[in-house]
DNA sequence: CGAAAATTTGACATGACTCAACTGGAGTGG
DNA sequence: CCACTCCAGTTGAGTCATGTCAAATTTTCG
């Protein structure tokens, strides 16, 4: 129920007095949800920015042929939301379900927009975030078009070792935009190989 | 030699008083390119944030086969620049070279910071303007996990039909992640189903 | 312990790639 | 105004990475 984390987060970006902290604690929610259940979901206008206290998340798109595609997963300190949705106020295209007991202090639209005007700071401090989560993204696009599966696994591994260790392997493998059983195969080289 | 382009689309977002005009205005360039030449390169520091008065330009990367992977175009009223280069002033992974003459408006990074401090309006507009990229980086992502390539061709068609018009057909396929010989193959099969 | 979920394995299919040859315009210079 | 070259695009044969489907196995957890 303590949003620390959340300031603690904020303020390797940007500095707030104690009003603003005041202030922004008056306009957040603490929430907590337990595995299996969706914070956002595929065709509901998205409500909230939500950071991650506690827990990890999936973020995926189911296509017209019912698969699903993750696009992120989120752990401790993280954002998560469908932000197209959220911005635009129209259905998102995205779920965000919990793939564990998860906890986050979420925004409201209003909240945030309403925080956008009391402490202009946040538009800086979501401009970092935001530019950081953008440049990745398209790093994403290349590393996708650019290395084949396997060398997406072993960096996939590199980069978050934690996330491998929380979620299942076929979410990984939908993460990595191939099939769970060419992920396994692709394991077992490596075991092989080592 | 006019930034009125560039106060166009940013009013579009903010609202600028005369004196803030003026403060922006005296700190931005106006710079031509011709045809071919490189406003970053691969292993240099991203030195602007450039906004597309005229022409068109590619974002690419070299991989260590020495392919050309095209990450994005940009046209009027978009912005370009390695972003990731720009603000950690890290070697950039992506060039950016002209495909046409193009005008464009640079902001150098210290010009930006500056103008963030002077006109802290300019965080809520890049904000607003990076969400849109990074919202539709993301979409890029699943469309090129979910959709075969002769899909994903016919949204670029449909989605960027003055991009498809201005650039040469092995630049498309080079965006779409596949290879020239690829893409005309998909063009002779919509033209014979058609 | 038993059921459900996750992972593995194998046979076969296919989308996309490679490489090499060919076509067809758009300059350019004699 | 023709011949020459250069670049973009096309075509075809063969190959490879990854997908599909179905069954077997292992792990998880009530």
């Amino acid at each position: 129920m303590d949003i620390e984390p959340l300031l603690a987060h904020i303020s390797h970006h940007i500095y707030l007095s104690k009003e603003e902290i005041a202030i922004l604690s008056e306009r957040v929610n603490y929430r907590n949800y337990l595995k299996g259940q969706f914070i956002v979901q595929q065709g509901d206008v998205c409500k909230h920015e939500s950071f991650v206290v506690k827990g990890c998340l999936k973020t995926f798109h189911i296509d017209s042929e019912g698969q699903e595609h993750i696009i992120r997963f989120a752990i401790e300190d993280w954002w998560t939301a469908d932000m197209g949705s959220f911005i635009t106020r129209t259905p998102a295209d995205y779920n965000v379900q919990c793939i564990e007991n998860t906890e986050v202090i979420q925004f409201s639209y209003e909240a945030l927009e309403e925080l956008y005007t009391l402490i202009p700071q946040l538009d800086r401090f979501f401009r970092i975030i935001i530019q950081k989560a953008f440049v990745a993204s398209e790093k994403r696009i290349i590393r996708n078009f650019s290395h084949p599966a396997k060398d997406r696994y072993v960096t996939f591994r590199e980069q978050y070792p934690e996330i491998e260790q929380r979620v299942p392997q076929y979410m990984i493998a939908s993460y990595l935009g191939i099939t769970k059983e060419f992920l396994s195969k692709i394991r077992n080289e490596l075991a092989n190989s080592d």
